[in-house]
Parts: structure tokens; sequence; C-alpha cells
DNA sequence: CTCCTTAACAATACTTATTCTTGTTATGCC
DNA sequence: GGCATAACAAGAATAAGTATTGTTAAGGAG
């Protein structure tokens, strides 16, 4: 009894509309960004085929940011920098050897490393920029 | 097991035609009709059709006139009149008391009379004249 | 023989039944 | 309180079954 697939124009739009941002959107975002076009769309869709494609490694989880989880629909290894003010977040290609790092944690300790996430948190220049205008006109 | 009817365009379209003519068509007839709008339809489709219809009292025939069969779609009793010239197949319609024949011979010979067919067999009238004026051109 | 009609059979298309997907609502959880 | 999952009926896509068609060939009457 093996479970087949269907085809549905709410699935692809939900995939199509990960694989068309680089924002690294939240269900809401697109459930929001889809509603123009599906008014029927309802948000449990949105979490049920995000579930779904993240089970079949269409996409994949960033973390929570903000009490939101975040997709990525790149799913070959990178490093993200999240942004605690705004929320933001960003890839990170070729920041640091990750590889290496796997490789190093694999060679002295033992461990048989399938995956790393590296993840960044902090202030995105332009947060950064308000903060320090914050300060000023408060001084 | 019953036999299931199912819908098709082209059926319906058959009986489209035939419906919706008076001459009393064969089925190349209806077939040639056809086949500006369904290019891929075949003659033996006509003709299976019609005997479908046939078999439903959705059509009757009307014989056979010169080597081709002819359909009427008109299923109450009604006598005809078929030009012997030019094919020419015409309604007759209270030109004679059908129901009171069948009665007679109901009565007269003991016979259960279901179903009483009358058609007259001769020259339309413009056959006639035209058959008037060969013959005075040739005298 | 020729032409009209039917038969045979594979390919196509319609319908039904199955069950996957969705919307809605309620529930869990941090 | 807000994000995420669960439950279930309603809706929709697929698959299986079989009716319909196209094609070709064969039958039959004139």
């Amino acid at each position: 009894m093996e479970r087949t697939v269907r085809y549905s124009k709410k699935r692809e739009a939900i995939l199509a509309t990960i694989q068309g941002t680089s924002c690294h959107p939240s269900a809401e975002w697109v459930y929001q960004q889809l509603r123009p076009l599906h008014p029927d769309l309802s948000l449990g869709t949105v979490y049920r085929n995000l579930t779904f494609f993240r089970e079949r490694g269409l996409v994949q989880s960033v973390g929570v940011v903000q009490g939101q989880e975040r997709f990525d629909a790149i799913t070959t290894p990178h490093s993200h920098f999240v942004c605690n003010c705004c929320g933001t977040v960003l890839d990170l290609p070729d920041i640091c050897p990750e590889g290496g790092l796997e490789r190093t944690v694999s060679t002295q300790y033992g461990f048989a490393v399938e995956r790393c996430e590296l993840t960044f948190y902090g202030l995105c220049p332009n947060c950064t920029d308000q903060q320090n205008l914050k300060e000023e006109t408060l001084s």
C-alpha cells in the first residue's frame, strides 16, 4: 500500500513561491503572498505542504526566527545570518569552510557528522545604523 | 451486468443532425454533414449510432431508397412519399387513416398489428416536369 | 463486380470508485 | 496569545473498468 502523491495547483503554487524568493519565508508569508491568486487557500494547507516538502528534501528549515519557522528552498549546505531586530535572514555562501569544520569534529572526536548548520545571529547593517541614530538623538 | 450508456460528442452530433433535418437522410449524408466540424468522424460510427438510435426508438427507418437506408427522427406514425427519380423522401401527414387500416386488418384477420408502414413511391412534381420537358424536346 | 452495411479489434475516451488533498475547526504547546 | 499540528468532512485528482470510436476487413444485396 504505497501512498501515491497527487498533483494540486495549490501545492505547486506553494513550492513555486518559496522557490521564487530569497527571503527565507515563514508559512504566514507564503500564505499572504498566495492569497490574491488563491483566495480560498488555507493556512493549514501551507503548513502541511511545507512539512511535506521538508520530508522530501525540497525545502529545509532555517530555524525559528521571532517565533516563526523560516524555510529555504536551497537545500545545499550553506550558512545563514539572522537579524534579531528586523528578522531578515540572509545566505552566507562560502563564508566558512563548513566541510573543514565537519572534518575536524569527525577526526578529533570520532563522531560521524552528517550535516552541519551554521547560523549567525545579530544586527544587519540597516538595523545597526538605526540603533546608532537612536543613541545619538538620545545623547 | 447492465450495460451503461455513455455520453459522447459525436453521438450527440449525429442525433442532432438527423433531428435537425427533414430530408430523411442516409448514413452517408449525415457523415458528410458532420465532417467539417468533426474531421476525425468515421462512417462506421455513424452507422453504429443510427442502429443504436433505432434500437432505442429515437429514430426509425424509412426503408432503402436507391440502395441507401434512410432514417427519420420523427417516430410518430405517418406516411411517406419517395421519389424514384431524385430520391427525395417527404412526409405525408394525415394523408390516410392508418389507425383505421390497422384496425381493419386486426378485426378481419385476427392479427395483432403492432405497427403499420405506409409508403408511396413515384415521381415528385419536380421530376414529373422534367420528364415532360424531355419528352417534348424528343417529339 | 460495386457499393452499402456490418464485424473485429486495438486505441481512445468516459465514468466510477478510490483515496489523496484541502478547508475548517479544535487542540496542543511554547 | 500566537504559532503549529490534529481531526474530520468536503472536494479533487488518479486509476481501473468498460463503453465508444477509428480502422480495416469481410459480408451481402443488387
